[in-house]
DNA sequence: CTAGTTCCTCGACATATGTCAAGGGCAGTG
DNA sequence: CACTGCCCTTGACATATGTCGAGGAACTAG
């Protein structure tokens, strides 16, 4: 990956097909590998299982920030991420923002690697 | 992921229990982050893809590198990734070195993300 | 032995990434 | 209005990452 990075809106189903069911193209590996690489961070993943372990009520960017002992710019970078592979939903309240799990998303994600599936 | 990397052995079985079960710690997170990290590129998605596809014999650096259009040193750098991920498994043969995926531990890692597995 | 494969390592380069401090924009409150 | 809390953006920095060319080690073929 030297060159440009995508540019890509990433909000596609993305079903079963990808990495074991046979070659997979250009533009598949590089969705799949895109949605990986937003969540291929430690951080991250303790952001996810925060935001998975508080329902779909959602949380906030402080409250995780307190929790993980990072800034909260850097949590927002994080969230960005996240946000931006389709795995987080935001939603504004007032002066906050509510984060929630796209269960549906990281579901699909998960099915187009898993090896049994299909 | 300011700071160094990890310098940790991925070969442990990582069942079930991560993501979607509860706050993650802070040593799962970061196992399961390195093995995502492993996967989160293009390139090497096409790899395993490439390697899956061509059943339990295994497949040569140089034909991998034909294929990809990239140089060996280049393959060998993802190769190295993905077998130190655990992800694949290289069987050395006279001159030639066979990779093939390792599908439990791939299977492993999707069900530790899968929110709704367990 | 010589020549050709195949693979890996090393050094170098450009680019991408994670983190923070600083600062600004809103929303709610006194 | 002023003040506080929350969130995001920007700029800066160190570090990590992907790619290649060059070269060496190990095996194979003639």
């Amino acid at each position: 990956m030297p060159k440009s990075l995508p540019a890509i809106e990433l909000s596609g189903a993305l079903c079963c097909p990808p990495v074991a069911a046979g070659v997979v193209s250009d533009a598949d590996a590089l969705e799949v590998a895109l949605r990986l690489k937003a969540l291929a961070d430690p951080v991250r993943i303790k952001l996810l299982s925060f935001v998975l372990a508080s329902g779909s009520g959602g949380v906030r960017n402080v409250d995780l920030a307190r929790e993980l002992h990072l800034t909260d710019a850097t949590v927002s970078h994080h969230l960005g991420q996240l946000s931006r592979a389709g795995l987080l939903v935001a939603t504004r309240q007032g002066a906050s923002t509510y984060y929630a799990a796209d269960r549906v998303a990281l579901g699909a994600l998960v099915r187009a690697l898993d090896p049994d599936c299909c």
